[in-house]
DNA sequence: AGCACGCCGACT
DNA sequence: GTCGGCGTGCTC
């Protein structure tokens, strides 16, 4: 009997030898994680099949050993992989990698000379492994391996496990400690512990190095044991009595989406998938009794969940896609927010979660629900559960008409309203390719990315001026006079957050002001607790806390979430603004938009209260163009670092593909909307057709030489900023 | 993904 | 004459 082997690496499964050494048939080995030699070292693997007979050409190499004493996947979460693998046209090592990011943990290793065997065998520098068991760190790898494959290399590995650590007082300092080292260190002593050095600073108010200073010199200490997992404190509510159990439900507030999920629940142990942590966490006090599953949890917690699933007995868990492999004895599968761009993932499969899940239930056996403010087209298809959506107060800015830029005269007259009653408002920059970009006015010279083909942005740190790469952190300064035609005439201006913050100080220099974007996170405590003030940030202040005296919503620029191309703009924009008039649990913030296109259908829809209308148009236009929902979309993309090289070789791949496909389902080839990426020339070609054509054009791909090629087998964004 | 092996330019 | 660029190919 023979193992295959799936490693986290893009590649189809390895054959393996079952370890000699181990007393369990390897008829009985599927779904175990295995150690195995890999290139001369040990990597952790998964048996992911079973293959009955000897092998032809090559040398089988012997699996080291089984890591834990039972499966970690079932038949059925193993099938489910593969075809999830086939599906996103990935080896299936790609997909495992990408699901499992978990699977391979620090390894505890020892290895001596098995007794038997002649010490004079050992090459020089090994002859300690004649004296018994020893920690392998320290020997050359290529050497034991060089033992392992001769057959007289005994070897226990294990998962390395850490216990959970904490910092404690140690030791009263003496009198001539600093100032600041003494807080630190009766700070820790009124805490009992923390957590980190980084967490201890924080609570104390003081810099990390004061901590490693008390650290070194022992006053302080890491002790074992001590940390628990943070559980939020529970919280009771009532289920949302529903008239039956829907595959999709939409609409209502959160709150009653998380009640009506209550009460799907009481209908049998489901996973819960979401497409961040911060949504999970709002979910999670509800849901006491619910496993929870993601990446923020330390390995330590993440290995307990996993056992007691193992284990056995039904259960609720609320997961990221980290837990979709979970072993769960399931009724249903819920995706909550299924639209969410956090689905997709970043790795190489480049899989996008909620159609993972749809494999997930169909391998089950198990329904999918799909649990969203507003559903994707996607899942339009199945009946709906619609709760009557929260009426957004919305207030149309006609930018034809408003005087004033980026802040119309109404927009401060808002704002000011805002101050006036000791409320709180948020100010939201699409900046996706709008923000800052240093532009000369006398000859229309911009400031580009020497790595990408794209503008740096404009930064100000006190006085001095910087440029800025989003893509791929590019830094320089910002020069005083134009590079190309001398003058000093710039124009570091967009809707960007920078220059909202400036503008907002001009014209309401008396109202507080915070930042909120991806990289940069003002401490909101003053607005957590009350106090009047403007936040301003990108589409990060969806994932951040709720603002409790939240009285409006300004987006200046609008009409910038909608200019992209890209055939789901319009989609992702008319979901944001529903988003935006559910930011605050109860209360209904105004929303104002200022945009040229008031009659916009995603305007119209909030106006209306009813998100059905702007859909079914939406709809119609996807279907009347073969986009997708009505038909599969996938994304071939040629890279390559010269530019020549990579457009021979997508045109190569289109002359190749064209005569195999039916019209309409070949676009392009063309740059890639940022065809300069990190040092590389990008270039795409779409295939869009029914499921069956898809599958058929892939199989046939012919062979990409010269350049790399990646298959995007659900690409859901054409402009792939990582900005917010 | 890594990593080794293999052919053509600037240098101790 | 070597060192080193990254193009190509392989990993059980």
């Amino acid at each position: 009997m023979l193992l295959k082997v799936a490693l986290p690496l893009p590649l189809e499964p390895m054959t393996y030898l079952p370890p000699h050494a181990s007393p369990r048939p390897a008829a009985q080995a599927l779904g175990y994680r295995v150690v195995v030699p890999w290139r001369g070292e040990l990597r952790v693997g998964l048996v992911v099949g079973l293959e009955e007979g000897s092998h032809k050409s090559f040398a089988l190499r012997e699996a080291v050993a089984y890591l834990e004493p039972g499966p970690w996947l079932r038949p059925e979460d193993i099938g489910f992989l593969a075809q999830a693998a086939r599906d996103s046209f990935c080896p299936l090592g790609t997909l495992l990698a990408d699901l499992l990011p978990f699977l391979e943990p620090p390894l505890k290793h020892r290895v001596r000379l098995v007794p038997q065997a002649d010490p004079r065998v050992l090459p020089k520098g090994l002859e300690a492994l004649a004296q018994g068991w020893q920690e392998a760190r320290g020997f050359d790898p290529k050497l034991l391996d060089f033992l392992r494959e001769a057959g007289v290399l005994q070897e226990e590995v294990a998962e390395q496990r850490s216990a959970p650590q904490a910092l404690r007082v140690l030791q009263e300092p003496p009198e001539e400690l600093g100032e600041k080292a003494k807080v630190a260190w009766s700070a820790l002593r009124d805490l009992g512990q923390a957590e980190s050095m980084a967490a201890l600073a924080r609570a104390a108010g003081v810099g990390v190095g004061v901590v490693k200073g008390l650290l070194q010199k022992g006053y302080i200490g890491w002790v074992e044991g001590a940390t628990q997992p943070e559980v939020p404190p529970a919280r009771s509510l009532e289920p949302l009595p529903l008239p039956f159990l829907p595959l999709r439900l939409e609409g209502g507030r959160l709150g009653e989406r998380i009640r009506a999920l209550a009460t799907l629940l009481q209908e049998g142990p489901a996973l819960v998938l979401f497409p961040e942590v911060a949504l999970l966490k709002r979910f999670q006090p509800f849901f006491p009794q619910a496993l929870v599953f993601h990446g923020e949890m330390k390995p330590e917690e993440r290995r307990r969940v996993w056992e007691r699933v193992g284990a056995g007995g039904p259960a609720s868990a609320l997961c990221t896609y980290q837990g979709l492999l979970l072993p769960l004895r399931l009724r249903r599968i819920v995706v909550v927010e299924e639209a969410a761009e956090a689905y997709k993932l970043p790795g190489g499969s480049r899989a996008f979660v909620p159609r993972l899940a749809r494999l997930r239930a169909e391998c089950l056996g198990v329904s999918l629900h799909y649990w969203s403010a507003v559903n994707s087209l996607e899942a339009r298809a199945e009946p709906a559960l619609a709760l009557p959506p929260p009426a957004p107060r919305l207030h149309l800015l006609d930018l034809r008409q408003e005087r004033g830029w980026p802040l119309s005269g109404a927009a401060l007259a808002l704002l000011q309203q805002v101050q006036a009653k000791n409320r709180q408002a948020i100010v939201l920059s699409p900046r996706r390719g709008y923000s800052a970009v240093l532009r000369c006015k006398d000859c229309d010279w911009k400031a580009m990315c020497p790595n990408c083909a794209l503008p740096l942005r404009f930064h100000k740190s006190g006085r001095v001026g910087f440029l800025q790469c989003h893509q791929c952190g590019y830094e320089q300064k910002a020069p005083a006079l134009c590079p190309s035609c001398g003058s000093d005439v710039f124009d570091p201006r967009g809707p960007g957050v920078e220059w909202l913050w400036e503008a907002l100080a001009q014209h309401l220099p008396t109202l507080p002001r915070y930042r909120y974007t991806a990289e940069a996170k003002d401490d909101l405590a003053p607005l957590l607790a009350g106090a009047p003030g403007v936040l301003v940030g990108t589409t990060a202040i969806l994932r951040g806390p709720v603002l409790p005296e939240l009285a409006l919503v300004l987006l200046p620029f609008a009409d910038g979430f909608i200019l992209e191309a890209d055939f789901r703009a319009a989609e992702r924009y008319h979901r944001l603004l529903w988003q935006l008039a559910d930011l605050h649990p109860r209360r209904r913030p105004l929303l104002a938009l200022q945009t040229f296109e008031p009659g916009h259908p995603a305007h119209q829809a909030l106006q209306k209260a009813d998100p059905k209308g702007f859909l079914s148009l939406e709809r119609a236009q996807r279907q009347a163009l073969g986009y997708p929902p009505a038909s599969r979309m996938v994304k071939l993309e040629v890279a390559h670092p010269k530019e020549p090289v990579a457009r021979d070789a997508i045109l190569q791949l289109a002359e190749l593909l064209r005569p195999r496909a039916q019209p309409g389902e070949l676009l392009g080839p063309a740059p890639a909307p940022v065809a300069r990426l990190r040092g590389q020339y990008v270039f795409h070609l779409l295939l869009k057709g029914a499921e069956e054509r898809i599958q058929a054009l892939i199989a046939h791909l012919p062979p990409v030489r010269s350049a790399r090629l990646r298959i995007d087998p659900d690409p859901q964004r054409f402009v792939g900023l990582l900005e917010d």
